[in-house]
DNA sequence: CAAATATTTCGGCTATCATCGAAATATGAA
DNA sequence: TTCATATTTCGATGATAGCCGAAATATTTG
């Protein structure tokens, strides 16, 4: 008796290198129009037209039409769980300018990872929150303490509505580059906005590194102790 | 910035159904010859032939030769994590046939994980040290105890062994069944090996799904307080 | 309204991959 | 030594996927 060869299926989605290429870029979380994603590629729109809409067909990702232009972005969580996996296991690319390797530090510092936040700084986050009492490890999944509730709610995040949502609400998402777990889910989404709400990290243009900002390097060493 | 382009590589191991196939029933841990994996996979021992010489191009699998036999294994169980996560998110196949729903029981139910216990009974089990507090949980692994190390020595495994193999040692692995974790790394194989050998457990023919002995429901009984 | 931009569609091309029949090679059994 | 079995190699074939130029469509701008 064979396997599930459904297996089969998902990994073509990422054995085009234009499409892996695609898919990774959309790990920043954000809307990208079908022209950046053909440069990011390396391919002409006509190319990346045919990969999006077969990515579409597959609900890999979701279109949003403004004007002339169609924004892209990943549909949920799953493709990017896909990738971390394989990215653990896929060697790392060569290194050869300074650029590279400035680009590579940054992405293993802090990156979204799709919804949530992940590197250095989305693992030691969460391990603090481990040691301050607010999470702990329960199985594939984190849980959220009665004072981690409060110190939560208290720091602005809607813990209720975070719950209420269908989807996982504290899963561990396995790091690539920490080879440690970071918090995902509902409340790793959440924390993700209410981070960038208050101008703690931001976006880096056309990368989904993201970087610390002075006012978050107070905020992270006076709530959560870490520097 | 695009992406890790080794992503695409790897990917393009598992897209191909045969391939996949073959893999996912090297899951077992065992040899298989070149001919059992050509007919697990529907191909010819010619194409059969082809996919296995580039498996151990890019050093997936393993070979030994005995006699005019070939017999195949996985290298390590790094595609191993691949194809759990592939599992975790692709479509489980159709259940049409009452073979097709106790093989999926069977698999769902024990089975190896390459070189570890997966499925309810590893899962099962891996919860129930935490409980028993042989193991507890520490970021993407599993910390041993003392008195773990003292209960798993009394147990009959080679505790020590174990820990200086150059592997991970007790790792977390997420079972795409169970959606939560069992226990893998050195310690997890060690475990599997034991299991085996007081014949707890037993390998059903040409499958990965492992059965409970008589002997071994009274062992996990008594032992682990598992029924 | 014309020009510019973004995106899609169409048709065709090329490269590559998976397949297998036939034959060769290696090993074991009678 | 011959025959049988397992596996590999060779060469050919067909399918398919990714690519892009040209053109069409949709939307915005001047």
């Amino acid at each position: 008796m064979g396997g599930n060869s459904n297996v089969a299926d998902v990994a073509s989605l990422l054995c085009e290198p234009s499409r892996a290429n695609m898919l990774q870029s959309l790990l920043d979380g954000r809307f990208h129009t079908a022209t950046e994603l053909a440069v990011i590629a390396g391919i002409t729109p006509q190319t990346a037209s045919y990969h999006l809409s077969l990515m579409l067909e597959l609900k890999v990702v979701t279109v949003k039409k403004n004007g002339r232009h169609r924004y892209y972005q990943l549909a949920d969580g799953q493709i990017a769980q896909v990738l971390e996996s394989l990215l653990c296991i896929a060697p790392s690319e060569k290194i050869n300018s300074l650029k590279k390797f400035n680009q590579n530090q940054a992405i293993r510092f802090a990156r979204t990872c799709y919804d949530h936040l992940a590197g250095k700084l989305g693992v030691h986050l969460t391990e603090t929150m481990v040691k301050m009492g607010i999470l702990h490890p329960s199985g594939a999944d984190f849980a959220l303490t009665e004072e981690g509730k409060i110190f939560l709610t208290n720091f602005g995040i809607d813990v209720l509505r975070a719950q209420k949502k269908r989807r996982s609400f504290a899963r561990c998402c396995l790091d690539w580059s920490e080879r440690r777990y970071h918090l995902a889910g509902s409340l790793g989404h959440a924390l993700l906005e209410k981070l960038f709400a208050l101008s703690w990290i931001e976006q880096l243009p056309e990368s989904r590194a993201v970087k610390v900002t002075e006012t978050g390097a107070e905020g992270f060493k006076n709530v959560f102790a870490i520097q």
